[in-house]
DNA sequence: TTCTCTGTTAATGATATAAGTCCTAGGAAGGCT
DNA sequence: GAGTTTCCTAGGGACAATATCATTAACAGAGGA
């Protein structure tokens, strides 16, 4: 079958569609608008495999949406506007929340100015309207109505008030002190003046109270219990019945929540959308269960206590609960003994290891019998790591201080005055030395803000003068958390950052200021969210546990509503400067004890240094601003326990993530994180936000919700292991050992050839890399270890967010399943299951995968394990003293893993009743290419990476080394020196990495340094090798070219198409993308919609940045709104690659959907899928189904479309002979123009006619139509030519003449004959 | 017998420059031999050795060799196109042409060394060296960080300098003279400036007339008074000159190690006091060398204004500090990790 | 009162720094078949 | 004379940063019309 053929059916319908929508929209509306009215039509868009592509990709190309990709002037517009609208956002909440309110006024006068975004400006209003009222501004009712007044008449007259205004105001009536009739009059006057109806109004749950709801529902009967959101609801109506007992069945009946048709107006409060704990089940129903099932508890938990003999004291009525259940549980002696003696206080820090006096919570778990003890177990687990998680993600930086003041006041009592001094016992002065010192600053720059001030009054010096001014800029900043925090998190940042940026006792001066700034942001986020929430939940009676759940599901809205609403950000400059003030107080006080030997007098002498210290190292002749740790403190770094520097966001999860419900909510509880991250690309986040808002990528939140569903553990036998090889702290595979400190050669004598000294350097550069290198591996090690010892029989949960092609990762970044052998080892379900006949040999095959035996039928990989059962108990019983069969498989710990568990299973009569936690890997053959093989139909590369049912697995590293291998031979058979050395040397471990990584784009020196790694094993001299290598890596390039043509003709050409695209020109650029002559900046990125419907942008662009003058030295950084030319050659080579994982990723998130579906547990690193053993079959099946699916649709030809949309009318230009005939018709062309014009006409004003041509010939009337036909530009004579080709010439001298042409992409090449349906049967797909 | 000596429109023939620059006006190269009087200083012209680096076209070579007839004059040049110019130019005359690079230091050990082919007289540190004379030509762009290295190597007694004060005519980019030239307070001082200081005594003898020689500090252009040749002489011609440096080094008795560092770290702070840059030298710098600098001036100077005994005094302390970092550490490491999964 | 000119300051751009200089692609030329 | 090879040069890359100087833009204030 021909390809044009198949081709050409999509297309139409595809314009087709976009015409109908873009007649729909209004070419002014704000983006979302827009797609809401597509959303309309979006049922009949659902052609292609039910996937989200079509409503998605619309989306992004419709009329009203651009984001970025527009002409260079708007875009610099609009994007410094939207830079200063940034920082002004930022500045602003700034003043709010340390309540400068004039200047907070200033501020929105000057967002009022920023003419685009005026449609938002009464959300920043509102913002400062709360705060006004919040903060006792307004004296009385009537005050804040003349304020609203004042300003929105005067002041911004073109603004508006909303619904939100409105629940400002009435939260502010409220305030007041009696409820009478004024403020009853009042408050029905605001309600009259809704714009979608007094529910809109009453729907801000983050501006009205939950005694605000009892007052208006209960006290002046003004709005209808079924307007208050669900969430807030049930909460508002136990808290009146608690109130007035008497009325309580009166409000009672009243209130089942029956009514679903108040969806219309807010979103969020859509029953349907329940909350994370109570999936599926309606929330009322769920109410009423609770309810019952909480009250009987209560009663139960006083008669079950009175017996326990010796209960730890636990003070909340929540926890005593939870220990109840536990206790209720079938469980043995022991484990009820420690669970008695269990504390069950969430606030206990889960990192204060000493402190906490564990319980292995999986082990009771995987102790109990039954089904439904496990389930009721969970649930009150999780109840419990509820409390947990918002502890860890809000008290750490108060755990850390704690723990200093502990060691520090045990030290004292010990009287302990050595010059070793633990290194708590440091912090702790430093902490207080720094205190009065930063609160200080703050009260300074207070006042410097306050105007108090004024540098005119007093006699300052210029230093002083400078200072107050600098003040003025990072001074809001500093208001807004407390001091100890701020110092807290300081120390904790800079010792995380010890030995990081390649520094060798110390770090970058830029990284760590800007760590500072944004750790102290991150503070201000979380606590900000809990303040709030405090706030508005003040009046709630929170004694009686009943409560406790409504509370909690009434916060958890809030907080996700909270979490979506903040779209602040601090720029990169403010968190520079911020942390440099705390960094270069911290380096005022922090000091450490030193001995030392005087050279002079050879005595021992003693003092006092700072612990820090601020300098500059070159490198290459440009300076590098560094902070250096001093050698004594390093020391005593290397022997501590740093987790408790880990930011919580920065570990796994207690319980389920939030959700991913939209683009920047899910995953932690109390931090933001967005969907994608995609480091400071605004425009990826436009297109994101836009589909997003239009539900049009709900299976990308289906799949990764999935993802975070999975319940993890710790394998503690494993942890064991490996914690004993770590305290030995020699090295052992991939943990490099203990070094002391770096010891570097000493240098040759001064007169030495300079060659020495060369020599000498390079060496001592080696030597210090090595060491930083080992340093920053352990340390890494260290970390995983450490938190797998927080988190030893616990539940826990990865939170997954994307990166901007749409591959999942976690966000928790030290410790998961996707990080080397040691953390895959350590980790296990949490769930297990039943291996059954099935599971055991899978788990046989897992364990020969893990050998590196995995290209062989299924089989024989089960014999291999088999044959091996005395190794498998060996290494299971014996790990380190035994014969070590384990330690020779290519991923050792997890192997140990799987031998113990195989081991385990077969202590059992039957093995295959073995219940197993155990995941099992399904991994690709060459991910990559089996993409590329069914986007080419590539009949013999789909054979070769197993899309074709086979009775044993093709090996394609194999098989390219017998290439290669016979290239050689006809080279070295032609004399050639080096292919007769390497003939007989090429393995399939040589070339494995190369072919691998060749699909996602290795570069030829790359893949000369992965093929130089393997060849340094046979040949000593380096530089040897690397010619080798390089010679290498070229017969290798060419045996996968050749192997794998069609997958090249498919890589070829979408690396053309990034070629092209990024090299053109859209119609309305203007003069300023011509500054430099003829050489236009090129704006337009590479963007594309996966077929799953998340668009993704290439983020290449030329950064640029700029330095930023801080307390300690300028950094230079780069500033993300700034709108740059996009990197050509980043873009092209970028593209094949991440046009493959994209649809890898796309891949895995619908497995990982269908694989929820079917109820199974499943975790996934890119292309390799995990699973219980016992599903494997049952996973591998909907793996095809699903790769099926997805390339059942030509995926290049919809890309070209897409294209082909996306990019029309964008122009290129080319170089013909101006000798030709067409070149003299473009000449006279522009020589009229010129004369037109009055002045010699640019490329740009050649552009701009263009545009006017192709907006004519666009348009609606046909009068209009038929002009633009007429005209006659020096693009549409281009068009009238067949054999552009022949023309184009490279000559770049006066005989070749510049010219514009019409983007076109080149032309698909044609498909083969590989139908993606074969791939059903073939079960070495995956394995 | 006198070798031909050929004029501008001859040499730029020669295919390629390789990015250097030379002055091919005969006048021009006379007038400056003139200037220089080396006569005063290699007496014995029979066992007078002259090493020409980079001689490109040679002109100044034929010139030279006229002029004072030297015992041996060798040229190291590994350019084709130059060593094919040289080749034939020379055939026949006692100039030595060697096929060596002289960017490589292995070239050195070669001709001195191993083939024993040039062999100057060492002779003590009390005088410049006169019987070795070293030429060359350091005008192209890329080649600035080799001069800074001889420069360095003047200071290491290592490289051509091991047999004795080997004076050193160099041309260099203008730009680099600027830079060498630099008196303390003035804008262009640096650390290649102190360095110059410290280890020789450097002239100025001759500049193109661009506009980039208002850079250099008046009292440079007064004490040397350099001959001003037109930027027209020079090919290939662009907008930047060169000049030639008459380099004479001086013994000296510094402790290198740490006068680099001291050095190096206070220069990046060229208009910061003297105390607060101290402070970057490590843990503590300002206390201690608060303590021990009793001229308060001094510590109200900046690192730009500090002549090199300054720069020495300041090193003498620093060696005698008992916490003192580690100055062989002083490098980083960029390009390692930073690779976040 | 409004407007223009001038001096001041903030912002932006340019340049030097150290001191072994990496590699490869592309093009012109030169010498060969 | 066409094609191949060789050699040069540019040019991309990581001056993957920072201090300081030069230049420009912005701004305020004074003084004149």
């Amino acid at each position: 079958m021909l390809r044009s053929f198949s081709r050409s059916a999509c297309r139409v319908t595809a314009i087709q569609r976009r015409f109908i929508t873009s007649k729909g929209s209004k070419l002014l509306k704000p983006a979302s608008d827009t797609h809401m009215s597509m959303e309309s039509s979006q049922n009949s868009l659902g052609a292609h495999g039910g996937l989200d592509f079509m409503k998605s990709s619309q989306i992004s190309m419709s009329p009203g949406f651009d984001p970025y990709d527009m002409s260079h002037a708007s875009a610099v517009k609009s994007m410094t506007q939207s830079r200063d609208v940034m920082q002004l956002w930022s500045l602003l909440e700034a003043c709010l929340y340390s309540k400068y309110m004039k200047r907070a006024f200033s501020i929105l006068q000057s967002l009022y100015l920023v003419g685009p975004h005026r449609h938002y400006f009464i959300d920043d209003y509102n913002m400062y309207l709360a705060s006004y009222v919040e903060n006792g501004f307004a004296k009385s009712i009537a005050d804040l109505d003349r304020k609203l007044s004042d300003d929105l008449q005067n002041s911004f007259p073109a603004c508006e008030y909303n619904d939100k205004t409105l629940s400002i105001m009435i939260h502010n009536a409220l305030r007041s002190e009696e409820v009478n009739d004024s403020v009853l009059r009042s408050i029905n006057t605001y309600l009259k003046m809704n714009m979608k109806g007094i529910k809109s109004i009453i729907s801000h749950v983050d501006v009205l109270t939950v005694r605000d709801y009892e007052i208006l529902l209960g006290e002046l009967k003004v709005i209808k219990s079924s307007d208050i959101p669900d969430a807030t609801r049930v909460l508002v109506e136990k808290n009146i019945s608690a109130r007035q007992p008497a009325s309580a069945d009166e409000e009672g009946q009243e209130s089942p929540v029956l009514n679903r048709t108040n969806t219309l107006n807010d979103k969020r409060s859509a029953p349907s959308r329940v909350e994370d704990l109570t999936k599926g089940i309606e929330p009322a129903k769920m109410a009423e269960l609770e309810v019952e099932s909480s009250i009987s508890l209560d009663e139960a938990v006083q008669s079950l206590e009175k017996d326990a003999a010796k209960l730890t004291a636990v003070d909340t009525l929540g926890m005593r609960v939870v220990r109840h259940t536990l206790l209720g549980l079938d469980l043995n002696e022991k484990q009820r003994e420690k669970i008695a003696q269990f504390h069950f206080k969430a606030e206990e820090n889960l990192l204060n290891l000493d402190q906490k006096s564990s319980i292995d919570f999986f082990e009771i778990y995987r102790s109990l019998k039954s089904d439904a003890e496990r389930a009721k177990f969970d649930e009150i687990l999780e109840s419990f790591n509820q409390e947990r998680q918002k502890a860890l993600e809000n008290r750490a930086t108060d755990a850390a201080k704690e723990r200093w003041k502990h060691d520090f006041e045990e030290a004292r009592a010990r009287g302990d005055i050595s010059i070793e001094k633990r290194l708590n016992v440091k912090l702790w002065k430093w902490y207080n030395a720094m205190l009065p010192l930063l609160k200080e600053e703050v009260k300074n720059s207070a006042e410097v803000m306050s105007g108090k001030v004024k540098n005119s009054t007093k006699r300052l010096s210029q230093e002083e003068i400078k200072q107050n001014r600098a003040r003025l800029d990072y001074g809001p900043y500093l208001q807004l958390v407390e001091p100890e925090k701020m110092c807290v998190i300081t120390i904790l940042e800079l010792l995380k950052l010890n030995s990081t940026g390649g520094v060798i006792e110390g770090m970058r001066t830029a990284r760590a200021v800007i760590s500072v700034g944004k750790a102290i942001e991150m503070e201000f986020r979380s606590e900000q969210l809990l303040k709030n929430e405090s706030q508005l939940f003040k009046d709630v009676n929170k004694k009686s546990h009943e409560f406790k759940k409504y509370v909690q599901r009434a916060k958890s809205k809030f907080r996700s509503y909270k979490i979506e609403e903040s779209k602040v950000v601090w720029p990169q400059a403010a968190r520079a400067k911020i942390g440099s003030i705390m960094i270069s107080m911290l380096i005022h006080v922090a000091k450490v004890d030193l001995e030392g030997i005087d050279p002079v007098t050879k005595q021992k002498v003693y003092g006092e240094a700072p612990a820090f210290s601020h300098g500059y190292q070159y490198h290459n002749g440009s300076k590098l601003g560094v902070l250096k740790i001093h050698r004594s403190l390093i020391q005593q770094l290397n022997g501590e326990r740093l987790i408790a520097s880990v930011q919580p966001q920065l570990l796994p999860m207690l319980v389920k993530p939030r959700d991913w419900k939209n683009w920047k909510s899910g995953g932690y509880y109390y931090n933001q994180s967005s969907l994608i991250r995609s480091k400071d690309s605004p425009e990826q986040m436009a297109y994101l936000k836009a589909v997003s808002d239009a539900n049009a990528i709900d299976t990308v939140y289906k799949g990764l919700n999935v993802l975070g569903e999975t319940a993890w553990t710790v394998n503690r036998k494993v942890f064991n292991i490996m914690s004993e090889v770590w305290n030995s702290g020699k090295d052992f595979l991939d943990i490099p050992g203990i070094q002391e400190k770096l010891e570097l050669l000493p240098p040759p004598p001064r007169d030495a050839d300079p060659s020495v000294h060369r020599e000498w350097k390079l060496k001592n550069k080696e030597l210090a890399n090595k060491f930083s290198s080992n340093r920053s591996i352990r340390c890494d090690s260290n970390y995983k270890l450490e938190i797998a010892r927080a988190f030893l029989g616990e539940k826990f949960y990865f939170p997954h967010n994307l990166d901007f092609r749409g591959r999942a990762y976690p966000l928790s970044p030290h410790f998961n399943h996707l990080g080397n052998d040691m953390s895959r080892g350590l980790l296990i379900f949490w769930k297990g299951k039943r291996l059954g006949p099935q599971g055991l040999t899978w788990l046989k095959v897992h364990l020969s995968n893990l050998f590196g035996f995995d290209k062989a039928p299924l089989v024989e990989r089960i014999s291999f394990a088999e044959s091996h059962l005395e190794d498998i108990r060996d290494s299971a019983e014996n790990p380190l003293n035994g014969k070590g069969w384990w330690l020779k498989a290519d991923k050792p710990w997890q192997a140990l893993a799987t031998c113990i568990e195989l081991n385990e299973a077969y202590k059992l009569e039957n093995p295959e009743d073995f219940i197993s936690h155990q995941p099992v890997h399904q991994d690709g053959t060459c991910n990559g290419l089996q993409h590329y093989a069914a986007l080419g139909g590539d009949i013999e590369g789909a054979t070769q990476v197993n899309l074709i049912p086979n009775d044993r697995p093709q090996d394609v590293y194999s098989h390219v080394a017998k290439l290669v291998q016979a290239r050689l031979e006809a080279a070295a058979a032609k004399g050639d020196e080096q292919a007769k050395v390497l003939r007989d040397k090429i393995t399939r471990k040589v070339v494995k990495q190369t072919v691998m990584t060749n699909v996602y784009g290795v570069t030829y020196v790359g893949a000369t340094l992965q093929i130089e790694k393997q060849l340094s094993n046979i040949f000593d001299d380096r530089k040897y090798s690397l010619e080798l290598s390089k010679y290498l890596a070229k017969h290798v390039f060419a045996a996968v070219r050749e192997l794998f043509h069609g997958a090249h003709l498919i890589q070829d050409w979408l690396a053309e198409c990034a070629n092209r695209i990024s090299k053109s020109i859209r119609l309305d650029v203007d003069e300023k993308s011509f500054k430099n002559g003829n050489k236009p900046d090129f704006m337009s990125s590479v963007i594309w919609t996966t077929p799953l419907g998340l668009p993704i942008v290439q983020p290449y662009r030329e950064a640029t940045k700029k330095q930023v003058t801080t307390n300690l030295q300028t950094v230079f950084i780069s500033d993300p709104f700034s709108v740059n030319p996009v990197n050509a050659r980043r873009q092209k080579a970028g593209f094949p690659p991440n046009f493959i994982h994209s649809l890898d990723a796309s891949h895995m998130l619908l497995s990982a959907a269908a694989c929820g579906d079917q109820g199974l547990t499943f975790a996934s690193v890119h292309d390799s899928y995990w699973t219980h053993a016992c599903d494997v079959d049952l996973m591998n099946s909907s793996l095809r189904e699903q790769f099926i699916k997805l390339h059942e649709v030509d995926l290049i030809e919809r890309l070209k479309n897409e294209f082909d949309e996306r990019y029309k009318n964008y122009v290129q230009i080319a170089r013909i002979d101006r000798r030709s005939v067409l070149a003299r018709r473009i000449i006279d062309i522009r020589s009229k123009l010129s004369k037109e014009l009055g002045r010699p006409a640019t490329l740009a004003d050649e552009i701009y006619m263009e545009k006017k041509r192709s907006q004519l010939l666009e348009s609606q009337s046909l009068e209009d139509q038929e002009k633009g036909k007429q005209m006659v530009t020096t693009v549409s004579v281009v068009e009238t030519i067949s054999n552009l080709k022949e023309l184009e010439t490279k000559k770049t001298d006066g005989s070749a003449l510049m010219i514009l042409v019409p983007m076109k992409l080149p032309e698909i090449p044609p498909k083969g004959n590989f139908d993606v349906q074969d791939l059903r049967n073939s079960r070495y797909f995956f394995s | 017998m006198s070798l031909a000596v050929r004029d501008l429109k001859t040499l730029s023939k020669i295919k390629h420059y390789y990015g250097f620059k030379y002055v091919l006006n005969p006048a021009v190269n006379e007038a400056i031999l003139e200037k220089l009087q080396l006569e005063k200083t290699y007496g014995n012209r029979a066992r007078w050795k002259v090493l020409d680096l980079y001689p490109g076209p040679s002109q100044q070579a034929a010139l030279f060799y006229n002029r004072y007839k030297p015992g041996q004059y060798a040229m190291m040049e590994s350019r084709p196109d130059f060593f094919q110019h040289l080749s034939q130019e020379f055939a026949e005359s006692p100039l030595e042409i060697y096929n060596k690079d002289p960017y490589e230091w292995s070239s050195y050990v070669d001709l001195i060394d191993r083939s024993q082919a040039f062999v100057p007289e060492k002779q003590s540190l009390d005088h410049i060296n006169d019987k070795f004379l070293c030429l060359a030509n350091l005008t192209s762009t890329g080649h600035e960080g080799l001069l800074m290295q001889w420069y360095a190597c003047i200071g290491n007694r290592n490289w051509i300098q091991r047999f004795g004060r080997v004076k050193m005519l160099l041309w260099v980019p203008t730009t680099a003279a600027i830079k060498l030239l630099g008196v303390p307070g003035s804008l262009s001082r640096s650390k290649c400036s102190v360095v110059r200081e410290a280890f020789t005594e450097t002239k100025l003898v001759a500049t193109s007339d661009t506009k980039e020689i208002k850079q250099f500090d008046s009292s440079v252009m007064h004490a040397n008074n350099p001959i001003i040749f037109s930027n027209k002489d020079v090919w290939p011609s662009r907008e930047k000159g060169i000049s030639l440096l008459e380099v004479d080094p001086k013994a000296h008795d510094i402790d290198l190690d740490n006068w680099e560092y001291v050095t190096k770290h206070l220069l990046i702070l060229k208009k910061t006091p003297l105390l607060e840059a101290l402070d970057s030298l490590g843990h503590g710098g300002k206390d201690y060398f608060k303590s021990k600098i009793e001229d308060k001036e001094l510590l109200r100077k900046t690192p730009g204004e500090l002549t090199n005994d300054e720069f020495i005094y300041i090193t003498g302390l620093f060696a005698n500090w008992p916490f003192k970092p580690d100055i062989y550490m002083d490098f980083v490491d960029i390009y390692q990790e930073e690779s976040i999964m």
